[in-house]
RNA sequence: AGGGCUAUCGCCAAGCGGUAAGGCACAGCACUUUGACUGCUGUAUUCGCCGGUUCGAAUCCGGCUAGCCCUGCCA
């Protein structure tokens, strides 16, 4: 079947048949995020669903902070989510909100249901709100406050406005149906009375909207066409299509659920990091080891690779787990380009060449990218010692390694042929130094022609003017060979989630600027720490491995 | 008297009655100034299971099974 047309998804599906039907003229979707925390990789596949769909049907996209729980909200995540979404690319340019904002439309629109008879004041206790809702296989019985008169219920619901009622004395319900099969819908709370001081709004209020009635209302009264969401408010939709009827928009918004993105072996709850943090094992909720959005920010993801990781992921309706590998080619793809390829050596180990004349130096010529001629190209100095990776020299080599071993000639990176002559030890028998000769006719450019084949190619740095810098190297946080979680629900650290280790490399990357990111050769991507990197000192993170085909023989 | 949703390769995921796309992962070969990258090749006789309709079914119908969500004055 030839695939001219790209295929949609279920929702781009429906929000093409709405607009054909002509149900709307236009696209217009939120991100609506309660401030009760920091954002993961989870909220990006809704942060770049909502805003890639506005964007691309030329409509709009809002931001909006479900501020309706002040026990949970803190205006200092309003914040950091702002910082987040906009780092990944949402543009919600002028439109800013808060449901908060609506508190008084809100109201209005509950003692609109209230005088329609859809609505009324109980005096029932949290528990007994409980019995009378029935359970998931018997229905529920009528509220005895169901059939309280209109004018007695909004009396009642301007003095819970009022604050003439304490906390938990009563509540308003919407009037539908207790015996519904839809829990949802045995008359669901729609205002409680809680006198709190809420991050926006401070003391104004006393009485605060229930999700289930806020959201349609928050959707709506910005012009919402498509409401995005995940699965678990599937129940809910019969709710929210009975609020914007009732409430009688004239464009009422629909909503759309797709299935969120959960990750293999992650830990994204709150409680776990926060274990975590007190334990010492993180340094805090943006660990370049945690999939919160900061942590990927800070370990050197780029929103560029967030975001086609979501699309890769796809939207679908059927509950998945997605694999780390998919993040980190998504990151690899992304930096391949962009980052310039330098050279740094992880686990040095002395290479001298015993036939380079001592104090003798030169300059080489070094391509940054080659597949990427706007990157430019640097000079590196080269003299008689190097440094060199301890994994590319062996004594006694198995069977196709192609490195540094006596008698076996490589190539130095950007630099000469080497032929290894032998290697210094000390009293325990341990490798110090590697011993080889030049070929000085072997110097690397773009002219070279060799007339011997070399299988290996090493990287180096010149012992002389490399700089020593600190090198993070992060292995994912959990132990996947043990789960997640031990059966205490902790979650099963992986030892070797941080090395720290002290390398050396090019003097140019000693002046990496904060989220800077770069490719070291054989090593991986790296980035300079955007939290703790200082020109001259900076600290690099090991963004991901490269992927290596060679694989050590287990008995050496 | 329970309700809602989902099920296509190890992991995502197209497919919407005309004879199983693609990506990740994996394997092999080639290429290579990174054992990277790149290129090529291979990878579901079968779509949770059982029946039915049809010339023809992953797609339609019936019945099972499994997983996820729902009994907050959270979102």
């Amino acid at each position: 079947m030839e695939n001219t047309e790209e295929s949609r998804n279920f929702i781009e599906r429906e929000i093409d048949k709405n607009l054909a039907d002509g149900v709307y003229d236009t696209v217009h979707t939120r991100f609506p995020p309660e401030p009760n925390g920091y954002l993961h990789i989870g909220h990006a596949k809704s942060i770049v669903l909502n805003s890639g769909i506005a964007k691309q049907y030329g409509g709009k996209f809002n931001l909006r902070f479900d501020d309706t729980n002040p026990t949970k909200e803190k205006s200092e995540f309003v914040e950091s989510i702002k910082n987040d979404v906009a780092w990944l690319g949402a543009d919600w340019e002028d439109r800013l909100f808060f449901a908060s904002d609506y508190f008084d439309q809100m109201y209005e629109y509950a003692v609109k249901l209230i005088k329609k008879g859809k609505a009324y004041v109980s005096d029932l206790n949290a528990e007994q709100i409980r019995e009378y809702r029935g359970s998931l296989t018997e229905p529920g019985k009528d509220d005895p406050n169901r059939n309280r008169p209109i004018e007695e219920s909004l009396q009642m619901f301007e003095d819970m406005k009022a604050g003439k009622y304490e906390d938990g004395s009563l509540v308003l319900r919407a009037k539908i149906d207790m015996a519904s099969p839809n829990i949802n819908m045995r008359d669901p709370i729609i205002y409680r009375i809680a006198h709190l001081t809420h991050q926006n709004t401070g003391d104004k209020w006393c009485i605060y909207p229930m999700y289930d009635f806020a959201h349609p209302l928050e959707d709506a009264i910005e012009g919402i066409t498509h409401s995005l969401c995940t699965l678990e408010f599937e129940d809910h939709r019969p709710l929210y299509n009975w609020v914007v009827e009732e409430c009688e928009f004239a464009h009422p918004p629909r909503q759309i659920e797709f299935a969120k993105l959960y990750l293999n072996n992650v830990v994204t709850g709150k409680r776990y990091i926060k274990k975590l943090v007190e334990d010492g094992i993180v340094d805090g909720w943006d660990d370049p080891r945690l999939v919160s959005i900061a942590g990927l920010r800070r370990r050197g993801y780029t929103p560029d690779s967030i975001r086609k990781f979501v699309e890769l992921c796809g939207i679908s309706k059927s509950q998945s787990t997605a694999e780390m590998d998919m993040l980190e080619y998504c990151i690899r793809e992304d930096l391949k380009p962009k980052a310039k390829r330098q050279m740094a050596v992880l686990n040095p180990l002395k290479l001298i060449i015993d036939n380079y004349p001592k104090g003798q130096s030169e300059l080489l010529d070094a391509v940054n990218n080659p597949e990427n001629e706007e990157l430019g190209s640097r000079q590196i100095s080269f003299s008689r010692e190097l440094w060199i990776e301890q994994d590319d020299f062996m004594e006694e080599p198995p069977k196709k390694y192609f490195r540094l071993f006596p008698g076996n000639e490589v190539r130095l990176m950007n630099a000469y042929f080497v032929k290894c002559v032998g290697c210094d030890k000390d009293e325990e028998g341990n490798v110090i130094a590697v011993h080889c000769t030049y070929d000085p006719a072997t110097k690397q450019g773009p002219d070279f022609k060799a007339d011997r084949k070399v299988k290996g190619t090493i990287h180096w740095v010149n012992a002389a003017d490399a700089v020593k810098v600190t090198a993070r190297l992060y292995e994912n946080i959990v132990d996947e060979e043990k789960g997640v979680y031990d059966e205490e629900g902790n979650v099963n650290v992986n030892p070797n989630s941080l090395t720290v280790c002290e390398c050396y490399v090019e003097p140019a990357l000693a002046e990496a600027k904060p989220f800077e990111s770069f490719q070291f050769v054989r090593n991986g991507f790296f980035c300079a720490d955007c939290k703790d990197s200082k020109p001259g000192a900076p600290v690099f993170n090991r963004i991901v491995s490269l992927k290596s085909s060679f694989k050590m023989p287990a008995n050496k």
